[in-house]
RNA sequence: GGACCCUUAGCUCAGUGGAUAGAGCAACCGCCUUCUAAGCGGUCGGUCACUGGUUCGAAUCCAGUAGGGUCCGCCA
C-alpha cells in the first residue's frame, strides 16, 4: 500500500511558519517532487482554462495500486460542474498543458477523469544518488525552527512509575526526537506531580521510620517507595492523630518551614533516583519541572483572572465559569482556580504553565502528551488561557492524547492478584522473553554466541518491542498489552524490522563491504522489487513532516514496517554480493540507503538498531 | 444533564473525500547447494454498527439511532 503522504495542506496556513513547500532548494526527495508537480498541474490548469483557475488544488494523491502509476491529479472531476465539461475532457486539457516530461512518463488519463502520473526511472534513479549523499537523508531542516516544549511522562512523586506512565512517555520521546531532529528547539519537560496534600502524610511518616533525613535529605534511603507510600496512606486512613500531624505538615510545607522542606527533598530526590533508573533503561532524554516549580507563580493567576474580571467565587471557591460545559443541572459548569481552603489545584498550576512556558520560555508550540481521560481538563484549562489572552498569537497548545494500556483480557492492564503493574517488571519480562527466545534460537541453529552478546541483543530487543508495540498503534484508541505479539519474530513489531537492518550489516560482513567507501557509483533500478523498494525509500521526508505536523508516531512505524517488507523483497529476488557489476554496487547502495533509513526511523521513535541478533 | 472517544476480516489493528477497503496474526498450500528461512510467494476471509444527508465520488464529512468506553467543583 503506498504510503500517505502530506502535501501540507495544513502547514501552508498563516501562523504556522514556512511550510515544507518552501524548503525545495534544502530537500532532494519526495516533498520537493511533488511541490514541483503540483505547481506544474497549476500551472497546466491556468494555461489550460484561464486565471480563474489560479491556486487550484490539483489534488495530488498517491495511487492506491501500482497500475494506476505512482501519483494522480483528480482534480479534474471536482471542475466538471464549474467549467460545464466531463471530467475526462477537462482531463485531457489539463494533460495538453502540461510538462512533466522531465519527471514522467507520459500522463494517463483512465476512470471518470484520474490523471494517473508515473515517475520516469532515470528521475528516480538520480533522486536516489541524491538522497544517498546526503546524512539527513533527503530531510529538510525547519527554517525557522520552532521554540518547541513536549511535556510528557509527568509521573507522581513518591510512587513508582508503572504501566500508565509507559505510553506517555514513550510517545512524547518520540515526538520530541522527531521535532529535534527537524532542528526544532525542543524544550522537554517532566512535569512531575512533586506538590499537594499526599506530602503531609508522606512527611510525617518519614518523620517516624527515617528521622535523619529531616535533618540531611542526602543520605537517605527509603527504599521501596511504594511500599513507604502504602504505610503512609494507611497510618493516614487509620489513625486520627497521625492525620492531624500530616495536615500540619502540609502547612509547614508550604510556609517554607526548613524541615518539612527537607523532608520533601528527600523524598523527591529518592523518586528522582527511581524514575532516572527507568529512564536510562529506556533511553529518555528530560528536564523535571514538576508543579513545585510553578508555586511563585499561583497568586498571581487568579489575581489577573480577578482583574480580568474572569473570576467568580462559587461555593467558597474562586472559579471561572466556562463556555459549553454545562454541569447536571444545566448551568455552566466552573473551572476552579482557588480552592475554599485557599489552595489551588492543577488547573492553577497548568494555567501558570502555561504563562511561564509562553513568556519566559517563548514556546511557540506546546504538546501535551497525557491520556485521553484529560481531554476535558485540557480543553478548560485552554479555554480559559484564551479568554484571558494569555497565548500570544501564533502559539498552539495541543494536547496530545492517547488511549488506555489493556491486557489480554480486555481491561484494564493489571497482575493476575490485581496488582498496577510496576514499569520497571514490565521492562524486565520484555528482556527476559527476548532472552528466552534468543538462546532457544541460539541452540536451534548451534551457534556460539557470548553472555555479553546475549545481553545486548535481548535488552534491544525487548526494549524495542516494547516501544515499538506502544507506537506503531494509533495512539488515540486503546491498545492491548501482549508480549507475545510484540516480541513475535514476524509481523508489524519490533524484531521484525531490527532483522531487516541486521540482514544489510550481514551482507556487509560476508562481502567485507565497506558502505562508506561506494564511491559515485550510479543508482540502476532495473528490477520491479529494486524500484519499488527506491520509491519508498524517497519517501522518508514526506513521512517526517508529517509526523512531526500530526503528532502520530504510528505513520512512521507503517513507513518503516512497509520498508521493511520491501526490503525483504528485495533481498529475495535480487542477490547482491553475487550480481555483476554495476549492478552489484548499485545493489549495496541500495540495501546501505535502507539501512540508513531504518536506523534514521527507527531512532526517531527511540529504538536502537543491532548489528547482529 | 453535559463533553469527548470508539464500533472496519475469526483475532489485533491501519486507513480524516478518490478507482476493486488494506496489513499482521491465526488456518491451509508452496519456496533454503546461493548474502541469517527471525525471510519470501500463494489461498481463505469484510453489509466498514445502523439510518438518512452533503458530494461527480463517503469507511472517511454532517445529522440522527443503537452499543461500548472515558471524563465532569475543590485529586492530578
Amino acid at each position: 500500500m503506498p504510503v500517505t503522504l502530506a502535501l501540507c495542506p495544513k502547514a501552508c496556513g498563516p501562523n504556522r511558519g514556512p511550510s515544507p513547500c518552501e524548503r525545495r532548494s534544502l530537500s532532494v526527495s519526495m516533498l520537493s517532487t511533488l511541490d514541483d508537480l503540483k505547481n506544474r498541474l497549476q500551472t497546466a490548469l491556468v494555461n489550460a482554462f484561464g486565471p480563474d483557475l489560479e491556486g487550484t488544488d490539483p489534488v495530488l494523491v498517491p495511487t492506491n495500486n501500482p497500475k494506476f502509476g505512482d501519483y494522480q491529479a483528480n482534480v479534474a472531476m471536482s471542475l466538471a460542474k464549474r467549467l460545464k465539461d466531463k471530467p475526462r475532457a477537462i482531463a485531457t486539457k489539463i494533460v495538453e498543458n502540461l510538462t512533466i516530461d522531465d519527471l514522467c512518463e507520459e500522463p494517463q488519463i483512465a476512470g471518470p477523469g484520474f490523471i494517473n502520473l508515473k515517475f520516469k526511472t532515470d528521475y528516480l534513479q538520480n533522486q536516489l544518488k541524491a538522497v544517498y549523499a546526503d546524512e539527513r537523508l533527503g530531510i529538510p531542516t525547519a527554517n525557522p525552527p520552532q521554540r518547541t516544549i513536549v511535556d510528557f511522562s509527568s509521573p507522581n512523586i513518591a510512587k513508582e512509575m508503572h504501566v500508565g506512565h509507559l505510553r506517555s512517555t514513550i510517545i512524547g520521546e518520540s515526538i520530541a526526537r522527531t521535532l529535534e531532529f527537524l532542528g526544532h528547539d525542543v524544550l522537554r519537560l517532566n512535569h512531575v506531580g512533586d506538590w499537594g496534600t499526599q506530602f503531609g502524610m508522606l512527611i510525617t511518616h518519614l518523620r517516624d521510620v527515617c528521622p535523619e533525613a529531616m535533618t540531611d535529605s542526602s543520605t537517605v534511603d527509603i527504599g521501596d517507595l511504594v511500599t513507604f507510600y502504602k504505610q503512609a496512606k494507611k497510618r493516614f486512613d487509620d489513625n486520627d492523630d497521625f492525620k492531624t500531624t500530616s495536615r500540619e505538615a502540609v502547612v509547614d510545607l508550604q510556609s517554607g518551614d526548613p524541615e518539612a522542606r527537607l523532608a520533601w527533598q528527600a523524598l523527591c530526590e529518592q523518586s528522582r533516583k527511581e524514575f532516572q533508573k527507568i529512564y536510562d533503561r529506556l533511553d529518555i532524554t528530560l528536564q523535571e519541572r514538576g508543579e513545585s516549580f510553578y508555586n511563585p507563580l499561583l497568586d498571581d493567576v487568579v489575581v489577573d483572572l480577578k482583574s480580568l474580571g474572569l473570576l467568580e467565587e462559587d461555593q467558597g471557591a474562586q472559579v471561572v465559569f466556562l463556555e459549553g460545559f454545562t454541569n447536571k443541572d444545566g448551568n455552566p459548569q466552573p473551572l476552579i482556580v482557588k480552592k475554599t481552603d485557599g489552595g489551588f489545584n492543577y488547573a492553577t498550576t497548568d494555567l501558570a504553565a502555561i504563562r511561564q512556558r509562553t513568556t519566559q520560555e517563548k514556546a511557540q508550540r506546546i504538546i501535551y502528551v497525557t491520556d485521553a481521560g484529560q481531554a476535558n481538563h485540557f480543553a478548560q484549562v485552554f479555554q480559559v488561557a484564551n479568554r484571558a489572552q494569555w497565548i500570544p498569537e501564533g502559539v498552539e497548545l495541543v494536547h496530545v492524547p492517547f488511549g488506555l494500556v489493556k491486557g489480554e483480557d480486555g481491561k484494564k492492564l493489571k497482575t493476575r492478584s490485581g496488582e498496577t503493574i510496576k514499569l520497571k517488571e514490565l521492562l524486565n519480562e520484555a528482556i527476559d522473553r527476548a532472552e528466552k527466545d534468543l538462546r532457544q534460537r541460539i541452540a536451534d541453529e548451534t551457534r556460539d554466541e557470548t553472555e555479553e552478546f546475549i545481553h545486548t541483543v535481548s535488552t534491544g530487543v525487548g526494549m524495542g518491542a516494547v516501544k515499538y508495540a506502544d507506537l506503531s498503534q494509533n495512539r488515540t484508541s486503546d491498545y492491548i498489552f501482549s508480549f507475545d505479539k510484540m516480541l513475535a519474530l514476524q509481523g508489524n513489531t519490533a524484531p521484525y524490522m531490527l532483522y531487516a537492518y541486521v540482514r544489510v550489516q550481514g551482507i556487509s560482513r560476508k562481502g567485507d563491504i565497506d558502505f562508506s567507501q561506494l564511491g559515485d557509483a550510479p543508482m540502476l533500478l532495473a528490477e520491479e522489487s529494486e524500484l519499488t523498494l527506491a520509491k519508498h525509500l524517497l519517501a522518508l521526508d514526506a513521512v517526517v513532516m508529517e509526523v512531526a505536523q500530526e503528532l502520530y508516531p504510528n505513520r512512521l512505524c507503517q513507513y518503516l514496517f512497509e520498508l521493511s517488507q520491501k526490503f525483504n523483497q528485495f533481498y529475495d529476488r535480487c542477490s547482491v554480493l553475487q550480481a555483476e557489476e554495476p549492478n552489484r554496487t548499485s545493489r549495496l547502495m541500495l540495501c546501505d540507503l535502507t539501512a540508513r533509513t531504518l536506523k534514521l526511523g527507527l531512532s526517531l521513535l527511540g529504538i536502537s538498531v543491532l548489528g547482529r541478533m
